[in-house]
This record gives C-alpha cells, sequence and structure tokens, in this order.
DNA sequence: ATGGTGGAAGGTCCA
C-alpha cells in the first residue's frame, strides 16, 4: 500500500425506519445534526415523492438526495453530504411497492435500502398473505445477492426479523411470533451466508447480550418492561468490515416526543 | 386469550 496517495475518509452513516418523515422532520433533522451524519438511509417515510421534505434536509447539508415514496405506507430514502450516483430500485415481489432504494456511494460503495414487509400477524404461509409477502420477498432478496456478488456493499434498513435469540426480550415466547419464526429467522441468516454480508451491530455487541432496535408503541412502559425485538440491521461486505469503526443503536431517540417506534443505527466505516 | 398505541387517509388499513 502506497500511503501517500491514498486518502482515508472517515464517513458516518445511519439507517432509521422514521414512521412518517413529514410528521417526524424535526427528529432526523435533530439527529443528523447532533451524530454529524453523512448517509442518512429512511424507511417508511409515507409521503409521496413530491412531499418529501427535500429542502429542510438540504439546509442541513445533506445536498444529495434520493427518495422513493407513496401515500400512506412504506417509502424509502438516501441523503447523502457526499456525491450519490446510479440510483435504482428493484420491483420486488412486482409489487410496485417503495421498498427499496439503491444508490453508489464515492463511486466505491453500492448502498441498498431495505424496508421488508412485516408480515401481518399469523405465521402461516397459506391463511396469511403478507406472511407469504414477506418470505417471497426474502427468497427475491437471496436469489438476487446470490447473483450479484460484488464486493464493497452495504445494506441496511427494516428487515422485520429479529434472527438471534438475544435479539428479542423472550426466545421462547415470541419464537411463534411473526419476525422471530424459524422460517424468517433461518431465510434472512441464509441471506447473510449467500452474500458473505457482516452483521455489523453483532460484531461489537455479543451474542449473550439482548439487543433491540424497536420497542412497540403498544407498551406504555416500554424501557422499564423493555420488550424490544432488533428488526432494523446494518451489514457490510466481508471485505469492507475491516473498515468499519463503530457500530451503535441510538435509543435515546425512542425517549423524544413522539417517537418513531424504531431507533437508529450509526456505523462509522473509513473508505 | 386479549388488547394495548400510533400514522395516514378518510370513516380503515397497516404496523
Amino acid at each position: 500500500m502506497s500511503q501517500n496517495c491514498l486518502k482515508v475518509l472517515s464517513m458516518r452513516i445511519a439507517t432509521w425506519n422514521i414512521n412518517s418523515v413529514r410528521l417526524r422532520i424535526n427528529h432526523v433533522l435533530r439527529f443528523i445534526k447532533e451524530q454529524n451524519i453523512d448517509v442518512m438511509c429512511l424507511q417508511e417515510t409515507k409521503t409521496p415523492d413530491e412531499f418529501f421534505p427535500s429542502e429542510e434536509f438540504q439546509k442541513v447539508g445533506m445536498k444529495y438526495q434520493y427518495y422513493r415514496g407513496e401515500n400512506s405506507y412504506n417509502g424509502v430514502a438516501i441523503l447523502s453530504r457526499l456525491k450519490l450516483k446510479n440510483p435504482k430500485h428493484i420491483d420486488w415481489c412486482r409489487k410496485n411497492d417503495t421498498r427499496h432504494i439503491s444508490v453508489k456511494l464515492n463511486d466505491i460503495i453500492e448502498i441498498h435500502n431495505f424496508y421488508v414487509p412485516a408480515g401481518g400477524d399469523e405465521p402461516n404461509l397459506l391463511t396469511n398473505q403478507k406472511f407469504e409477502h414477506k418470505i417471497s420477498f426474502l427468497k427475491e432478496m437471496s436469489d438476487f445477492f446470490l447473483k450479484n456478488t460484488k464486493k464493497n456493499k452495504i445494506l441496511v434498513g427494516d428487515l422485520n426479523i429479529a434472527p438471534f435469540e438475544n435479539d428479542v426480550w423472550s426466545h421462547k415466547q415470541l419464537i411463534n411470533v411473526v419476525s422471530h419464526t424459524s422460517i424468517e429467522t433461518e431465510t434472512l441468516l441464509d441471506i447473510v451466508q449467500i452474500g458473505e454480508w457482516v452483521d455489523v451491530m453483532r460484531e461489537f455487541v455479543p451474542h449473550n447480550e439482548k439487543l433491540y432496535s424497536w420497542w412497540s408503541y403498544r407498551n406504555r412502559n416500554w424501557e422499564i418492561s423493555n420488550r424490544g425485538r432488533r428488526l432494523d440491521h446494518f451489514w457490510v461486505s466481508k471485505n469492507l468490515f475491516p473498515r468499519v469503526k463503530s457500530g451503535v443503536i441510538c435509543k435515546e431517540t425512542r425517549s423524544w416526543e413522539r417517537p418513531s417506534d424504531h431507533v437508529p443505527i450509526i456505523v462509522d466505516i473509513e473508505i
């Protein structure tokens, strides 16, 4: 390596299911400013593109913006201080919904931002179409990353699955609850294997420790009862992992006024 | 076993 011509850039990339970007625009702006975020990936923006609060993000330095939204549901966005190129999306399950966007960062790294279907209540492929959609979506992701084996990728988003025992408050009580059933967790871990991904947060927090990114709105005492799940994820290609300097789940936003039920993940990476 | 809350649209669906 020739040190003299290598310019190492430390980048701070975050992902957050914001559950309406218009309602919580001030939360996202505050988070970007306080945490010095360079690349912000959002899910559940719930906003058609013509109403996306683009100018407000411009004002905090997010010069490059790609977003795909629709009325009421879904919606993803990638905002950045650094140049983004080549925005793309895939029409997963031919639903024509807004659950995915990818961009190229710095001509090197491809970032994929996903909002995987939640899957409804019953974990039954035959009787619950939402669950069938979720599993089909995951199978298509698996096929895509089997064919797309390039290095230098980042995958973030609300994957709506808590894959490990300590990614939920009670493995025993949630084993038949959508988000933690074995068909979901096994399919997700297959994608990690096939894509040669590294689950960044689990590299920084050992498997014997509980780790959550979501607490239901249906529990007023969410912090005391702490019945959380790790539904949000930050993966990098194996070759990139040595460049990852930190990974943090930012729990404090869950205590902000009228919060999202999800909290952001922040990762520092040298590129 | 049930219901608990929140967002957006619009009098209900989704999470």
